[in-house]
Formats: C-alpha cells, structure tokens, sequence
DNA sequence: CTCGTAACTGTCAGTTCTTGCAGGAGACGA
DNA sequence: TCGTCTCCTGCAAGAACTGACAGTTACGAG
C-alpha cells in the first residue's frame, strides 16, 4: 500500500476542512447550533445534541446543551431522569471512544430501566445513533449525539462513516463552546500562582502536612502555611481542600507538561 | 447535498476500520505499538509517538510513552529538557483539538528556545506533522504525533487526510493503553464509596467544614466526620485534602452524570 | 431470623489548620 | 534608586481535623 492510497477526490475531507472552518468561525451558541445542524444533515442524520459540563463548582457545575433534538423527548427524558440512565451518557463520560447505539442497546437489554428507555426515544424519533465524547484538560466532559430516526440496519454504513469526522467535530465543537464559556467565567481560571505556591500545594493534594512539607522543600513548617494561605487567597476559596479541589479541577497542579 | 455523499469506495473508512479493530485487538504494550506503527507507514508519516500521563500520584504521575521516534532524538529531547518548551505538548496538553505542527512553528518563530527546537528537530528528521490530543475523565492525558521528514508543504495534502482517522485512532489508542495501564494499577481506581460519603466528600471539596455539610444535610458534624473518616480509609490517604484530590482526579466526585 | 452494610450519634485527647500580627533578603524592571 | 514581587521566618489563639472507643437504627439478602 503506498501513501497516495487515499488521495484523489475523498468527499469526507472536503467536507470535514468545510466543517471544521466553519466550527471554528462561530462566535457563539447559535453559531454552533447552525453548523451542528448543517453537518447533522449532510451526514444522513435527522437530529443531533451536544452537552457539556464544566466543573466550576464541584456540586454545581455548569451545564451547556446545544439541541437539535426534539424538544418533547428532551422533556421526558428529564422528567424521567434519565441521565443517570441513559447508556450513551455513561459510555462517553467514561471513557474516551465514541460508541455505537446499537451495540449499547445490545449490551443493555436485560436492565428494565434501560430497556424501556430505548424504547421510549425509539418512539420519539431517536431509533438508532452514535455519540463522541470529549473530555478537555480541566475535567469538562462533554457529548455530540448524532441519531436517525431509520433502524440500526438500515444506518449501518453511515454511521461507519461519520466515526472519524464525528469525533474530530466533537473536539473542534468541544474547543468553541469552551472558548464561548470562558468568556463569562474567566476569572475563575486564572491562577496566577507562583512555583513555590504550586509546590506546596501539590505536596498537601499528597497528603502532607505543612510541617511535612518544609522538611520535604528544606523550608519551615510556617513558610509553607504562609505560601498555602496566599494560595487560597488567589484561588478564592475558603480552605486547602477547596484549593486542591479548585487546582487539580482545573489543571493548575497536575505536574506540569505545560509551559 | 444528499447522504450518499459519501458512499462507494472511501478507502479511509476501510482503513480506519481495520485500524481500529487492530487497535482493541491489543493486549499489551507492543500490540500498540505494531498497530500504530502499520498506521504511520500507511498515511505516508515516517515516524510515531504515543505519550500519556496517568495522575495515580499527582506529584509522581505514571508516564506511558510509545515511541517510534529516533532514539537519538528523544535523548536529546530528554537532556534539552524540552518537554516544557515544546509547542505540542502545550497545545495538546490544554485544547482537545489536533494540531497542525506547521502552524505551531509559525507562532512561535520568534522565541528563542521554541525556534531551537523546531531546528534540531528538524535534523533529526522530524520537519512536518501532526499531533492529536486526548483527555480521559480521570485527568489522565494522552497525545499521538506523527511525524515525517518531508517538509511541511509536501506534507499537507496527507495531514488534512490523517486529521479525522487519526484523531479517532488516538481516543482508540488511549482506552487501549488505559487498559493496559489499569491491570497494573486497579486498586486505586475503585472507590466503593457510598452515596452519603460521596456527598460529604463533594461539599468536603467546596470547602465546607463539618459542621457545615452536617447542617447543609441534616445530620449531626460528628456524623460527617464519621462519613469522612471512611473516605480516607477506602481511598487510603492520610486527611481529607487528599482524599479530595484523589477523588478530583479520579472522577469519583464530579457529580454523577454518571452511574 | 441472622448477618452484613449503610447511616447515624456521642465523647475525648491530641494534632493540624487558619488567621491574625510583624519583619527581612534578594531579584527585577521602571 | 525605588517600588514590587517572591520567598522566607517567627509567635499565638481559636477553629477544625484526626483517631480511637462505644454504641443505635434500618434494610435487604441468604
């Protein structure tokens, strides 16, 4: 096999570069929604959703959720509460691959609530489908559904076929309703610690106590409360467990690959 | 446009097939990398590189790395110390989206330790490519790089190619390496907490004290402390900044979209 | 009915954290 | 040179955490 085996006229790629520009180019929600659409359509898709969260707080994390699926079934899923049962949300929130419904439906078959939840979104239009997830550098998780009304069988090869551009969507997706997001909550984000802060911090999401920490950084026990409190007075939280959970959260320790 | 755009003979859906049941095929370290080296030959790359962290210790995190890179060239990666001034890493360390390495290049012509290392590649035979990023809900983090010793412009046809099959083959080569990874280390990842203990530890993380989260739940302080007490004991850390930390970066708290 | 588990509550002693106060040394740019 | 920033250090009081002992209640599985 050489390497010229794929060039010449691959639709996908085409497609895919459009997609991607134009992901890019949206400036905000309704942007995203319209090329979401787009891209749902021209794959040979009838609805699509994409969910995020982003875990400012740990109890209440913020939820985004751009919709094209039916609204009805949007409502009885919640009235339902199916997200904690719903398989594909499960799937994507753990793991990295994108996922077949069909092979999820399979697996499911025998757990009640499950069952009937296929069922039910068979019925309002959701027979057969794939997700992606993403999951991003600061723990958001977020998901693309793509489904059809049309059984398993019968989307077999389109789904074979959107797998690839799909997930690299879902990243590009994932990459603009984030930038979106920081837009109102920038502040959160910054860290603006210093090394030695971050060491400190790093070594007491170990489990160190301050005096454990000086002997570890050849410092004193108060110098490591002195840079533990400037830590928790830059990230604006209220004790060193809600700054190890605000830090690791949010990638500021997480021993640095990054500049 | 309609949906059979894209049916009949794409070769990359076959080869991303293939790939990917090659990939789950995989049992163990060198399986990854037979696979992923057969991918690079066939997309036309010369050279491969699969690197991932894992936040078992967040001061000492476990580093996978499957190289088809010249050895030289990861030696004198080493000694230059170039994991943090490398443009890649950064890019995929905070963004899900794949990376063009010629745009990298482009931005970062005028610092001075970025140019050098662009140079040196460059001689060791890495002049052109593409680097995919992947995060896994547990903060885990993982990139693939292809690489070839043609120059950019020769290379951009096959990098516009690769963009949609690799950055699916990378979230394949993640959980791959993931569940490699994990037979090594599964003990950790349980966590058996219960439904009360979890609650405690997520408000423990919003930086409540006991008697808070005992009010904010209707039960007695020493109560909480009892709950807490058990957190550290099943995740097996020291106090419960640990514990929260831990938990952060293993997904246990992040409320549960999740089962 | 027994067993295991989850959830709950109490007291007590010792350790650690949090937050005030006050101050010095060295690096760096304006 | 001055101001700012990082890094470093001491003392002290009160709040919070940790660990150990000793229980009760509820519920489902075997």
């Amino acid at each position: 096999m050489t390497t010229m085996g794929y060039s010449g006229s691959d639709p996908s790629a085409t497609v895919c570069a459009e997609m991607i520009e134009a992901v890019r180019a949206a400036e905000d929600v309704d942007g995203i929604h319209r090329v979401c659409s787009r891209l749902c359509r021209e794959v040979g898709f009838d609805h699509f959703i994409y969910g995020a969260q982003f875990p400012v707080s740990l109890v209440r994390p913020r939820i985004v959720i751009i919709s094209g699926y039916p609204a009805e079934w949007r409502e009885h899923y919640d009235a339902s509460g199916y997200l904690t049962a719903d398989p594909t949300v499960h799937h994507c929130a753990t793991r990295s691959t994108p996922v077949v419904w069909r092979d999820l439906a399979a697996a499911g078959r025998r757990r009640q609530k499950e069952a009937r939840f296929w069922g039910e979104a068979g019925e309002y239009g959701l027979r057969s489908g794939v997700s992606f997830p993403i999951h991003g550098k600061s723990g958001e998780f977020g998901m693309l559904s793509l489904a059809s009304t049309e059984p398993h069988f019968k989307m077999d090869a389109a789904i074979r076929r959107v797998l690839p551009i799909g997930q690299l969507l879902a990243t590009y997706m994932h990459e603009a309703s984030r930038a979106v997001f920081d837009q109102e909550c920038l502040p959160i984000r910054y860290d603006g610690l210093t090394t030695r802060e971050r060491e400190c911090l790093l070594w007491t999401a170990e489990g160190k106590t301050a005096w454990e920490i000086g002997n570890i950084l050849g410092i004193s026990e108060r110098t490591v409360v002195f840079h533990l409190k400037n830590v928790t007075e830059k990230l604006n939280v209220t004790n060193r467990a809600q700054a190890v959970a605000r830090a690791v959260a949010c990638g500021y320790i997480q021993p640095r690959l990054s500049r």
